[in-house]
DNA sequence: TCGGCTATGTTGGGTGAGCCAACGTTGGCC
DNA sequence: GGCCAACGTTGGCTCACCCAACATAGCCGA
């Protein structure tokens, strides 16, 4: 057993790079969310959280919320847009921005999206005890602060 | 100082999310990478790296071990054959297989690509102290351990 | 011995994320 | 009024990940 356990090790010097690690778990939560929904429902359920919990904003402030580009932040809302989960209008009192705000159904979809996320959660920190998973949490959130200035 | 600190907060939906958290912290080490070196590189470490600690590999079990497609794996192989790091040659004992080594090149390519990487984990690591840091890493293993059978 | 099954490596393609460059529009500032 | 910065859009590029198909080669049981 020991032979077939060291079988498909990779090798130390990976498992010893925290960015290898980060990178690992990251595409592992990326199938377990491709179990569930098109992948492409991510990037949705980031720009639903972000309008939800701080009411209208410009597309350059939804980017900076949540680390995405300008271009991408446009892709996405075409298709909430599309699917009338968000509504997109030119700003009165600004006229370069667009005001976007949720629509009820974009709520709605919104709450749907987080239930598969919480399932996704449970299944990819199934290893780890509930204080394990407090104290990763916590430790890639300080992590994260450390590099506040991340304007993609 | 508040505001502006709220300011480019990501919403807490996502902030909770341990899957969205590894994606951030693993785009932020390509980043990271990207300042010293093409991005490519990250493969061709992981592949030399398993090269050097486990001897002559096959393909497939190079793919294993990373977490790899075979497919991607070839693509990565013929990069680094042509740059002379890497032999590839037939396994006389099963003719379907390549017995993939380094070379001294090879060698020489990730001892220097393994300087890069330790100084983009200092970068990226930089917010944690050095308890925090081991936590982090073992954390993270653990959660990949109890992922073991992710044949890609 | 032969037929089916699996493993291997290759090619080609498809999607999504992340990034950069350019453009026209609009606002702020001197 | 003129310059610079911000905004949104389009187009394009690279890389990671994944799937399908194919030909070759080993395995194993009938």
């Amino acid at each position: 057993m020991a032979d077939t356990d060291h079988a498909f090790q990779p090798p130390a010097r990976l498992r010893g790079l925290a960015s290898w690690q980060a990178n690992k778990v990251s595409t592992l939560g990326a199938r377990l969310t491709a179990q569930r929904m098109p992948l492409s429902a991510r990037a949705d359920f980031a720009v639903l959280a972000a309008l939800e919990e701080y009411g209208a904003l410009s597309q350059a402030e939804i980017g900076r919320r949540l680390g995405l580009d300008r271009n991408d932040v446009s892709g996405i809302l075409n298709r909430l847009e599309s699917d009338r989960q968000v509504d997109r209008q030119a700003d009165p009192a600004n006229r370069r921005r667009n005001l976007v705000t949720v629509t009820a159904a974009g709520r709605r979809h919104l709450e749907e999206l987080q239930q598969h996320a919480d399932a996704v959660q449970a299944e990819l920190l199934a290893g780890l005890d509930t204080a394990e998973r407090r104290q990763l949490q916590s430790l890639l959130a300080k992590l994260l602060d450390s590099h506040k200035p991340q304007p993609a």
